[in-house]
DNA sequence: CTGAAAGCGCTTACAG
DNA sequence: CTGAAAGCGCTTACAG
């Protein structure tokens, strides 16, 4: 039985490649890590995965992926965004691509078309006749978030659409949030027709919302999400979303990553398309306005 | 920086700890790595983590692990259950806990109480009044399958129902496989009132072919999963379910692996208790036979 | 081509 | 109490 830890010695670092990943029962987190994992497993590296807790201080978990001399490492903490303290660690640090901005370091960023899945949703929507249309968005202080917006906004707007800001209510990546939000949302307008939730398990609690005030899906308002979570198409209806390659998006990040450790120059910014699945919570507008039989809201105007 | 090799190679071993796991796309096998992490991370461990894809040899896994002196290994990978080649390779390993049996090696096995989440779910129904009872289940080649079952089975009978084989139908965990699978277990019968799925997931494809045959849950069919996902609460109906303790079970087979580290003596098997979460998909059994009132009505089934 | 020696960066036991 | 030396298990450069 070799000791990889005396041959690390001898050359100065080891086959491992760490991972610096916020808690991952985020399934999407999960699916990054997965991806990279096997990636770089394939090529003779071991995953050093390490998880800070929320609120936890990642530069710690950086140290102690130096001490055990990493070659590289794959950077899957979204809260490194708004992390300003990551910037200075990660000056002489070794090789480095991350799945988000980090605040002050250069780092080559994978990530999915984010702008582009706006789109797609925006185009849906609006073929499919929409007009009152509101979305529920994901924390503002992470730039998916503000991409995802920007595309969907600035499509339906070249569709004659325009999305008010009244209508853009921020949730924070739960369920139980965007359940808060989309009530919110129904209080602003409740003549809203089509809601866009930036992720699935932001359109469940959109769902729970929309059961809670006896308006039905998708026949009274339509819903799509966002990352085609396995459970997806399994909803009640069945969800419409778009896909986010989440184990590709790793195993790309991975394979940069170790291109990078080879000493190849690697671009600073790649991304991977997003596909549109159509399922069963979509459908077109009512013809009439929905609530203007059962509530006493006045009749829309067109 | 200090080198952690150098420290390692002199100490004959390292501060980390592996873990070894199937697929952690699956958001049980995540959680319980993510309880194990953290609480090792607490202890000044790094956890080096390593999936083994399906189908992959846990052994060269294994093999890597022991190369990079990790002190202890986690096995969080139920699949070493039905893999007899591992017993080996485990013969003069370090210190271990795993999270289901391993096939011929000694080694401490931590986990829920899977026949009181059977006989919690058993009394759940009974109480509601239900007589007429099918099961989805996992795989029959997991412990936990049988066990749950066995509860299951246990409590009803001394409930005076009895749970035929034919009512008890064989799924895979995913949410498809338990869909195709409620549609044979209403084949066989039409007139069920209740639905014990043995996971949240499996729980989603029951919905789903209750849906297609137009049952409503839980006036018609009362459904209850297993493992409160915490997209459970969000679900059409809110599921009611049993909630397994992931993230602490993962916690507690990683402090039990610390303190084998340490020289202590650990006990050869730890339960951790399940809580009974009730939600709206279960209700009262329908007053009449269900569906020789709506026979008459077109049943969808896909 | 083969084999002995040096050295990676630590810790520890021991000499001063 | 302090400081120099030995040694962990490898790889590599060098001597034979």
């Amino acid at each position: 039985m070799p000791n990889a830890l005396a041959r690390g010695l001898v050359h100065q670092t080891s086959p491992t490649v760490g991972i610096l990943s916020d808690d991952f029962s985020d399934v999407a987190i999960a699916r990054f890590v997965l991806g990279a994992q096997r990636s770089v497993a394939g090529e003779g590296f071991a995953a050093l995965v390490v998880s800070t807790p929320a609120g936890g201080d990642h530069t710690v978990s950086l140290r102690w992926l130096h001490e055990l001399r990493v070659r590289g490492v794959l950077l899957m903490a979204p809260s490194l965004e708004s992390d300003a303290r990551l910037a200075e660690a990660f000056r002489d640090s070794v090789p480095r691509v991350s799945l988000s901005q980090v605040a002050g370091a250069r780092t080559t960023v994978v990530g999915s078309d984010h702008r582009m899945t706006g789109v797609l949703v925006a185009e849906h929507l609006l073929s499919l006749g929409h007009e009152r249309i509101g979305t529920i968005t994901g924390g503002r202080d992470r730039r998916v978030t503000l991409s995802r917006l920007k595309g969907f906004r600035d499509r339906l707007r070249s569709g004659g659409v325009t999305l008010e800001p009244a209508v853009v209510v921020e949730a924070d990546w739960t369920s139980e949030g965007a359940r808060a939000a989309t009530h919110r949302l129904l209080d602003v307008d409740p003549e809203i027709t089509a809601i866009f939730a930036q992720s699935d398990l932001m359109a469940l609690g959109v769902l729970r919302a929309l059961a809670e005030r006896g308006i039905s899906v998708p026949r009274d308002c339509s819903v799509v999400g966002c990352d085609d979570l396995r459970i997806a198409g399994f909803l009640t209806p069945p969800l419409t979303t778009v896909r986010v390659p989440f184990e590709e998006t790793g195993a790309l990040a991975a394979q940069l990553l170790l291109r990078s450790i080879r000493g190849e120059t690697i671009s600073a910014r790649e991304l991977l398309p997003v596909r549109f699945i159509v399922r069963a919570s979509t459908a077109r507008p009512p013809p009439h306005s929905r609530r203007s039989v059962s509530s006493s809201s006045p009749a829309r105007h067109v």
